[in-house]
RNA sequence: GGCCCCUUCGUCUAGCGGUUAGGACGCGGCCCUUUCACGGCUGAAACACGGGUUCGAUUCCCGUAGGGGUCACCA
C-alpha cells in the first residue's frame, strides 16, 4: 500500500537562509505537493551555543517570502531530546550501542596520529569491546553506536543513483553526548521517524551522513526512508557558496536585489531541474511536473543575470499596484524622503507599465521612477545638461507654446502637439524628444516622451520646461 | 590523504546507441524606434581525455585528468 508522501526541510539556525537552503526547501515542498502529502518543517537547534531565535525567525521570514510554509506548526529539535536519549538508551540496552570514555583530548591525538601516518581518521572503537568494569567511576562518557564492521552498505538514492560504503569505512559515531544532549545524527533519525517522513531530500554534502544514519535506523528496526540527494549550487567561480563567499541570504534577493519571489523561484526551480524546454514555470506548473527524477545529478552554478532576466519577465506580468507598492519605499530613499507624498501610489500604477519593461529588478524600476517625484530645479545629469544647449532652449520653448493649449491632457493629444512642434522645425522627432525628455526628466533615458508629459501633468510639465528656459546655457551649479 | 559524488556551448540545461547535438541566459549583428528597454529575426559558442563494447557512441563499461563533498562530544 501507499503511504502518504511526508518532505521536510530541516535548517539549522545558525544564520539566515541562504540560496541552496530556499532550493532545498522548495524541492520538497514541490515534491510534497506534486505526490499530494504533506510538508514539514523542523529547527534543527541541537546545538545550543550557535542557535539562535534571530536565526529561526530570518529562516521563517524567508520561507514565507517564497511561499514555502510548513503544513504543520514546525518542530523544534531541541524540544525532543528528551526522546532522543529514550531511543539511545534503546540502543544501548539491546546492545546496539556502548558507553565511551574517551575524552576530547585522546580523540583529538588519535586524530593526530592517524593524520601523520596518513591513515583514515576515524574512531578506533577502543570502548566498544570493553569489559563495563574497565569503566573509571563518575567519569563522563558519551554513548557510541555499535556499527556493523563487515559487510557494505548500499543506497538506492533517487537522484545519485546506486551508491555502495563499505562498513569498516564508517566508525562508531555518537549518539549522546557526555552532558546527555543528542548529536545531530541521532536526532534526525529519530525526528524523521517519528514524523513519518518518507523521502529525505537534502543537500549532497548528506550523502555521507545518510550511510551512518542507516545504522541507527537499521538498529532500531525502522523503515528506510528513500534518499534523494541534490548536487549543491556553487558560486559564480566554481567554488563552494559559502558565507563569504557569494552566498547571501534570501532576505538579500528581496530587499538588497529587488527580486520577486516567483523570479527567485523559477530560477531555483531551474537549477539542478529541467524539463525539456520550459523555461518559465509557475508554482502550478512546477507543481504538476516537478519529480526528483528530473534532478540532475551535477553540482551548478549561481548565474545572477539569470535571475535578473527572469526577474525581468516576472516584474512585466506583475499586477501594477502591487509593484508600486513596492517600489514606493525604495523610491522615497532614493529620494532621501520619509514617504513618497499622498496620491504617489496612483500616480505609480499609473506609471508602471512604462516603468516595468525597462527594468530588470525593482530597484532599476524605482530609479526609473525617480523624475515623477522630485521638484524643480532638476539635478541634470551630464549628458541631460549636454543636450540642452542654445537652440534646444529656443525649441523647448516652442514646445511649451504648442502645449499650453491642449485642453485634454491625453497622451494622444500630447503626441499631436510635439509631432506638430517637430513638423514646423523641420526636424526629426527624435531632434525634439531628447532635449523635451533631459527637460522633463534630467536624464537622457526615461519612458516614452509622451508617456513622460503625460504622467508629469500639464502644470508640472510646463513648470519643467519654464523653469529649464529661465536658466542660462552651460550652467554648473 | 581515505571514502563518496560529478563532467554536453562561458552559465543553466534537453538528449536516455543512429540528431545538421535542441532551448534559455549572456555576447555579436539586423529590424522596430522619440531615448532606454520590450519584442522579432539572426550569428558565434559544447559532448574533458584515453581505451574498450558495438555495424555505429554524446549516450553503455573501465581508466586518466579536472571539479566537488565528507571524514567533530557542528549541523
Amino acid at each position: 500500500m501507499n503511504k502518504q508522501v511526508v518532505t521536510r526541510f530541516a535548517p539549522s539556525p545558525t544564520g539566515f537562509l541562504h540560496i541552496g537552503g530556499a532550493r532545498t526547501a522548495l524541492f520538497n515542498w514541490l515534491f510534497a505537493r506534486h505526490h499530494g502529502g504533506k510538508f514539514l518543517l523542523r529547527v534543527e537547534d541541537t546545538d545550543r551555543a550557535r542557535s539562535t531565535e534571530g536565526a529561526v525567525a530570518a529562516i521563517f521570514d524567508g520561507l514565507e517570502w517564497l511561499g514555502l510554509g510548513g503544513d504543520e506548526p514546525a518542530i523544534f529539535q531541541f524540544e525532543r531530546s528528551a526522546r532522543h536519549a529514550e531511543v539511545a538508551n534503546q540502543l544501548l540496552a539491546q546492545g546496539d550501542a556502548y558507553r565511551c570514555y574517551a575524552t576530547p583530548e585522546e580523540l583529538a591525538e588519535l586524530r593526530e596520529q592517524q593524520r601523520a601516518a596518513k591513515q583514515p581518521m576515524r574512531y578506533d572503537g577502543r570502548w566498544r569491546d570493553r569489559d563495563p568494569s574497565d569503566a573509571p567511576t563518575n567519569a563522563p562518557y558519551v554513548i557510541r553506536l555499535k556499527a556493523p564492521r563487515e559487510g557494505e552498505t548500499v543506497i538506492e538514492d533517487a537522484v545519485q543513483g546506486r551508491v555502495v560504503v563499505q562498513n569498516a569505512e564508517l566508525d562508531d559515531m555518537i549518539l549522546l553526548r557526555s552532558d546527555g544532549t543528542p548529536t545531530y545524527m541521532l536526532a534526525v533519525v529519530v525526528d524523521d521517524n517519528d514524523m513519518g517522513v518518507t523521502h529525505v531530500i537534502r543537500g549532497d554534502d548528506h550523502l555521507n551522513n545518510a550511510f551512518r544514519q542507516l545504522g541507527i535506523i537499521k538498529a532500531m528496526g525502522w523503515e528506510e526512508p528513500v534518499y534523494a540527494h541534490i548536487p549543491l549550487i556553487h558560486g559564480s567561480d566554481g567554488a563552494k557558496l559559502s558565507k563569504r563567499h557569494g552566498a547571501l541570504g534570501v532576505d538579500a534577493y528581496r530587499d538588497e536585489m529587488g527580486m520577486l519571489p516567483e523570479a527567485v523561484l523559477n530560477y531555483l526551480l531551474r537549477l539542478g531541474w529541467g524539463y525539456g524546454d520550459e523555461e518559465i514555470i509557475s508554482r502550478e506548473r512546477a507543481i504538476e511536473l516537478f519529480d526528483v527524477s528530473g534532478v540532475g545529478r551535477s553540482p551548478s552554478r549561481f548565474d545572477i543575470k539569470k535571475l535578473e532576466n527572469l526577474n525581468a519577465h516576472y516584474l512585466r506580468e506583475a499586477d501594477d499596484a502591487r509593484l508600486a507598492g513596492l517600489t514606493a519605499p525604495r523610491i522615497a530613499v532614493r529620494l532621501g524622503m520619509a514617504q513618497l507624498p499622498p496620491g504617489a501610489g496612483d500616480v505609480l500604477a499609473l506609471a508602471m507599465p512604462s516603468l516595468k519593461p525597462r527594468a530588470k529588478t525593482l530597484n532599476e524600476i524605482a530609479e526609473g521612477a525617480e523624475f515623477l517625484f522630485k521638484s524643480c530645479p532638476l539635478d541634470f545629469d551630464e549628458k541631460a545638461l549636454a543636450l540642452l544647449d542654445e537652440s534646444a532652449r529656443e525649441l523647448l520653448g516652442k514646445t511649451a507654446d504648442a502645449l499650453d493649449p491642449v485642453q485634454d491632457w491625453t497622451v494622444e493629444a500630447i503626441e499631436e502637439a510635439i509631432r506638430r512642434v517637430a513638423e514646423e522645425a523641420e526636424l526629426g522627432l527624435g531632434k525634439v524628444a531628447q532635449p523635451l525628455r533631459a527637460a522633463l526628466t534630467g536624464r537622457t533615458v526615461s519612458p516614452g516622451i509622451f508617456d513622460v508629459l503625460f504622467l508629469l501633468g500639464k502644470v508640472e510639465s510646463l513648470k519643467r520646461l519654464n523653469d529649464v528656459g529661465q536658466t542660462s546655457a552651460g550652467r554648473s551649479n
